[in-house]
DNA sequence: AACATATAATTTGTATTTAAACTATTTATA
DNA sequence: TATAAATAGTTTAAATACAAATTATATGTT
């Protein structure tokens, strides 16, 4: 098997089909598991930056940027210009938005633990062991 | 930390930086990560399917043509319709992509090395262990 | 104050990803 | 042999992803 031994291969794969597995859990909200996440972290703090967001959610800005145009066009979010630095803006939830706030944590925390379920806590700390050791070997120099 | 235990997004955040720096090795060529393996693919055996090469490369058919298209736009592929099933497709290497097909199937080889690298062998058993458990854990219905 | 630099967010352009619908062809079955 | 069902591949539309450029504003330095 060609790809067998190529972790970022083995890796797409497998965050395809995890994707697709989360977005089975979440349909009943009409949101995708990336708009899903950053509703989880815009519920969980009011009134953060869309820089902010993006480093929370571990995504960059102008994909972030994308993600709250389309909840703001769903009226899950809204910008409110920040006073104190122009060009600046805050996120804040919808009243409408508010209101699912804790449905929507609680699927959050219900659906992470049905992934969880498939490992021992031993195995989950060693599979974050494993990404981390994945971003580092990626800050390294990778020269031949 | 809010997305700590979850899964999917670990999971998540690791791929787009494992596929950064995946990118940062191949970058001579001009290809994605994406394209990069559909090339490889082909150059382990010519004349196979779309479909089989979606397969190969676990991605679905409309990826897998949209890959093709761009690869067949930059002169690395040509598609071939199959005599004997009007339906189908037969992908060929270009005599250029043929050229490189040693100096590119080593890159492959190599990069993956550099990844395999940061774990010992035990380490990328335990790794692909719960990459197949992950695989499992979305086929079974998770149903509350 | 004037200017360079930095920062926040967005825009642009290209590629990927996926679900769903679609066309053409082949195979199975009544 | 008709017709239904399956198969191969593509198209469409919407969302991500990301590098590079852009706009507006703020900060630092002389």
């Amino acid at each position: 098997m060609l790809f067998k031994d190529c972790i970022c291969f083995q890796l797409g794969k497998t965050v395809r089909q995890v994707s697709k597995a989360y977005r089975k859990e979440i349909t009943s909200y009409k949101l995708t598991h990336g708009q899903f996440f950053m509703m989880v972290a815009i519920m969980e703090e009011e009134g953060l930056l869309p820089s902010e967001l993006a480093d929370k959610t571990s995504q960059d800005r102008a994909t972030t940027t994308g993600l709250l145009d389309r909840l703001e066009k769903d009226r899950w979010v809204e910008r409110r210009s920040d006073k104190n630095d122009r060009r600046s803006l805050r996120i804040f939830l919808t009243p409408q938005a508010r209101n699912k706030r804790e449905e929507i944590l609680k699927l959050f925390q219900k659906t992470n633990q049905k992934f969880l379920n498939c490992f021992t806590q031993e195995e989950w700390d060693q599979m974050q062991n494993f990404f981390n050791r994945l971003d580092q070997c990626n800050e390294s120099e990778l020269v031949s």
